[in-house]
DNA sequence: TTGAAAGCGTTACCAT
DNA sequence: ATGGTAACGCTTTCAA
């Protein structure tokens, strides 16, 4: 077995508490070891490779240094999916500016056990993409330690700090840029999963309040099945909408993958938006235009707020924000342009 | 604070032994309670919102069902590195599907201290493409907890399992599909930092080989400074080399782009070859050639072999290779082609 | 300045 | 079948 504190105190020649103060510097308030126990006590530590046991030292001090990140969606870490990837970056980085470890647990995402947030592993929770239901907002109400949200909607959690793109703004931008080009009929269309999902009813919500303030026919929220069934519609001459913007970069790319196998052509019969602006938009055929939040910084924002909350001693000294709502930017590329029939829609 | 076990055996007017029995199951050998005092119990910690806390548990256990991950060399998690989401979206599905949790921790991956592998923490370490050097030898010799090796040459440290691409094979692949173009002056392109790592030596070594078993010209390692300056050589009509193979993807991104810069065509004047095949080769202009190593089921892989070494009661059961050598493929893009002057080089 | 002892929350052994 | 007790490794208060 690993070298204990007491094995180091015995060779030592001191007690316990000595070799803690000395070698793990926390002691207390007005307890001083004389120089030479001192160094006898490093000396008997650097031959029996002594390490303090980060469990004892954490159930004795309730401090970790350890944050939990979950995912309520949670498919698989990959390429395919640069939301993770990029939140990821961000979380880490900020976490190991300060010292903390952060940890996957498959209790919370894979079973969704958010009773176990404090389960004394973890000093904060950093809860992405949550949803809110009876048991997720009792295991909020019932935690014993800090919690900042992610890419949820402002306000759903009343005092929880939430950290969000903002999906009023990128619509709005999304809207009047197509509005921009001569598009008038424009839908928005989202998967059958997400529609349920708090942010998938916020960015639905901002699009139709976007299309109402560019003062466009109020649109139609189209849930793509993967039958491909709705996109008949698109092939047709006169078709419904001549632009769909997505809820993801993902479903966007099922969609373009659906208008070439019914030989609707992108951008020139319709125009196609998607949503993060992934890498993966450079990929498809033709290269997608899409709205670009910022994940990582919000992610390395979140991850800030909630280590402020976790070592603040004085509750209300500086008060932090509630809601922080970010800027998103819109990432041209040539799935869009001018809608068939108008002037340059040939250019 | 948080209902203790105590609080609960108190509630129920029971021992704290026979809560722990009923609620966490871990009853030893031939401990039982009574069915109406286990019911007791679990009506108590019910009402209490009972939660064992896992800490203890770990302290007590000497079992944490955390598992941590190292990264030898790490920059950065984000889209730029897609070597890191692929690893550790295999670790971490591996991991999910048997309970345990994986942590990234600073102590570790930016301290380099990996003396602190056994603070009790995790219960396997995942140690990614390792230097190596006195320090961390020394710290696999005194490791408590299994190890497990990824993106290591073979052989590199006895005793420890190691999950690595065959870079032997991979190698000879690329020579043999240049050769069948033509090629015969091909180099191997490295950057100064890889050139100094195991694997950068492991793989280049593999080259040579290769092209002495294709019975090709002994090639140059060339290792390419920032400066761009080795590669005026082939802007000249009778290049040294008509074939680059380089180390990583991201420094053939580097070698294109100097390409452009001095006016050298690829594939027409030189082909250009990769490795990793991540999804950055499709958007490279041109789309580049690239060696596809199976990083995922590498994960994997090591990451099941590991969790075998830390539930393995009895040692010697069923013995586990030290040494696992995944195949690579080639993804042939537009980045290669016949060598200039060929016959076809034209076509 | 130093040591002894209690306690963090849990589990396992040994009694009863 | 059940409860007391010690122990996991560490920190801190209290007493000397």
């Amino acid at each position: 077995m690993r070298a204990t504190l007491k094995d180091v105190a015995e060779a030592a020649g001191v007690s316990p508490m000595a070799v803690s103060v000395v070698l793990n510097g926390t002691g207390g308030q007005k307890v001083t070891v004389s120089p030479d126990k001192a160094k006898l006590i490093r000396q008997a530590a650097l031959e029996l490779r002594y390490r303090p046991n980060h469990l004892a030292q954490s159930l004795r001090s309730q401090r970790t240094n350890q944050v939990a990140v979950v995912f309520q969606h949670f498919s698989d870490i990959g390429p395919q999916n640069p939301y993770h990837i990029q939140l990821l970056g961000g979380v880490t980085s900020a976490l190991f500016k300060r010292g903390y470890a952060m940890t996957l647990c498959p209790k919370m995402i894979v079973d969704g056990d958010y009773a176990s947030f404090s389960d004394g592993r973890f000093d904060g929770i950093l809860w992405c993409r949550p949803d809110f239901n009876d048991v997720s907002l009792e295991a909020i109400r019932q935690s014993h330690i800090p919690i900042v949200m992610m890419h949820v909607p402002p306000g759903t959690v009343p005092g929880v700090p939430t950290f969000c793109a903002d999906n009023e703004g990128a619509m709005r931008r999304v809207v009047e840029y197509l509005k921009s080009l001569g598009h008038e009929k424009i839908a928005f269309v989202i998967d059958p999963v997400s529609i349920r999902s708090v942010e998938g009813q916020a960015r639905s919500q901002a699009f139709i309040s976007s299309m109402a303030r560019a003062e466009l026919p109020t649109p139609d929220i189209v849930v793509f099945e993967q039958d491909h069934s709705v996109l008949l519609r698109y092939a047709e001459p006169n078709a419904p909408h001549t632009a769909l913007v997505c809820f993801s970069d993902e479903l966007a790319g099922f969609v373009l993958k659906s208008c070439k196998a019914y030989g609707v052509e992108v951008p020139k019969h319709v125009s196609v938006v998607g949503f993060d602006s992934s890498p993966f938009c450079d990929n498809t055929q033709p290269p997608l235009t899409s709205v670009n939040q910022p994940v990582r910084q919000i992610a390395e924002a979140a991850t800030n707020h909630l280590l402020s909350l976790v070592e603040q001693t004085d509750s209300a000294a500086n008060p932090l924000p509630l809601i922080s709502l970010y800027d998103c930017s819109l990432d041209v590329r040539e799935s869009t342009g001018p809608p068939p029939g108008s002037q340059d829609s040939d250019a």
